[in-house]
DNA sequence: GTCAAACGTTTTGTATACAAGAATTCGATT
DNA sequence: AATCGAATTCTTGTATACAAAACGTTTGAC
């Protein structure tokens, strides 16, 4: 529980919009959630501001705040410049790792591994998030982690349609062995090439990424995404 | 003139702030900037709000809104993230720039050289920032071209302090010549590692702007730098 | 002289009031 | 029946009021 109104409406609005309680283009009725939320309109617009800032919401000047799910061709873009930047993320550290940070990449992998053979799907999920979460700082660069680790929360709930195959749980484990290994040896393009790929949407990942986004809560209304031209 | 208070103050005081009319660390007073705009807190407060989404200034709760200019090992790792989007736009624009842009970036090639050998330096600078401007676009890649777009504007203030000295500019026009060349043969690696040395802050770039930056408004306070642990 | 506690002042965060701009309704006209 | 326009209702943007938290200062104890 945050100090400030504002902060935790913003959370909550958060949330909300990530799983799909609200359509695309469906415009954030200020009174009625001040009502439900307890607070003024003060907050709630200050938290409407900080929606807008990350992309979630769309401030139009005297019409009001506009929820804002990325299309389906939107989505592959952004997953594209994930892609690249953990590619990048995996380069520089390859050469910049320090050893303790190494060991953790290590303990991950492994914890990763575990839980997969578990069938611990949380523990699997939790164990993917640190050890991406490790890369970016490994990279030596504070603000390219920053950025990284925010296009990365932002691609969240998209993320989760991936990787539910059984298959591509395999793949991406041996590809956590291959950048360990190359960040290990300070490969820096292995390390790079196999981020890049481990992201990207491609090949068979695109298609079932498609296909779960069709059936999600997060699509964009198509009328909308015409007139954004 | 915009039609919302919030955002001319949003305007007016990121103006303030990347010409170095406050000191790092200074809190904006509410009170006093209110005044001084003619207008309440309530948009004031919103502006605030703005400006620290893009990192200009640091929102504390129950203290206040600081502003903030990097130190200097922050800007050279805004520079490397930078170096590293527009080689990846170059990557992928010279796979996918369609005939129309490359035409584009052909004219402003030749205007940036005008511009240069005639001393005009203001139309150096304007077809220069067309320049990368249609790079970004070349991706086709429209997220990647917005978050380029985005740490572009932010670093401006710091650019400014590159490229004044006259070797650089001739070396920086040559380095055009060679993208464009790069994107004409769809040459991806070419164009990639030309842009990324375009931009990167190394080699004599980096005590230049080390000087420039040590004589700037915008430095950083070293004893707030030390407290962001 | 140093430290700390209590008081008053300043400043932030939130609620509320109000004006101007959008949206909507409903009737008039073709 | 469809369309235009005036009147009404809603909604946003901004000003202002007020409570609570932070800050500074004075006072007092050791």
């Amino acid at each position: 529980m945050n100090t400030r109104m504002a902060d935790n409406v913003r959370e909550a609005l958060e949330q909300m919009i990530v799983t799909g309680e609200f359509a695309d283009g469906e415009r954030l009725d200020e009174i009625r959630l001040a009502e439900r939320f307890h607070v003024s309109r003060t907050p709630l617009r200050e938290a409407f501001q900080m929606l807008a800032a990350s992309g979630l919401v769309e401030l139009v000047p005297r019409r009001g705040a506009f929820v804002r799910h990325p299309a389906f061709h939107e989505m592959i873009e952004m997953f594209e410049v994930m892609a690249e930047l953990e590619a990048v993320c995996g380069r520089l550290a390859a050469r910049r790792i320090p050893p303790d940070v190494l060991e953790q990449v290590r303990a991950t992998v492994i914890a990763c591994e575990a839980a997969a053979h578990a069938g611990d799907s949380d523990g699997y999920y939790r164990e993917n998030e640190h050890f991406h979460q490790l890369i970016y700082t490994a990279s030596g660069n504070d603000f390219l982690a920053q950025e990284s680790q925010r296009l990365h929360k932002r691609l969240q709930p998209f993320r989760r349609m991936q990787l539910r195959v059984r298959g591509r749980m395999i793949q991406s484990l041996t590809e956590h062995r291959q950048i360990l290994t190359a960040l290990e040896t300070g490969d820096s393009e292995t390390a790079e090439a196999v981020l890049r790929d481990h992201v990207a949407v491609q090949g068979g990942k695109f298609n079932d990424l498609m296909a779960s986004y069709k059936q999600s809560n997060l699509r964009a209304n198509p009328q909308l995404v015409a007139m954004r031209g």
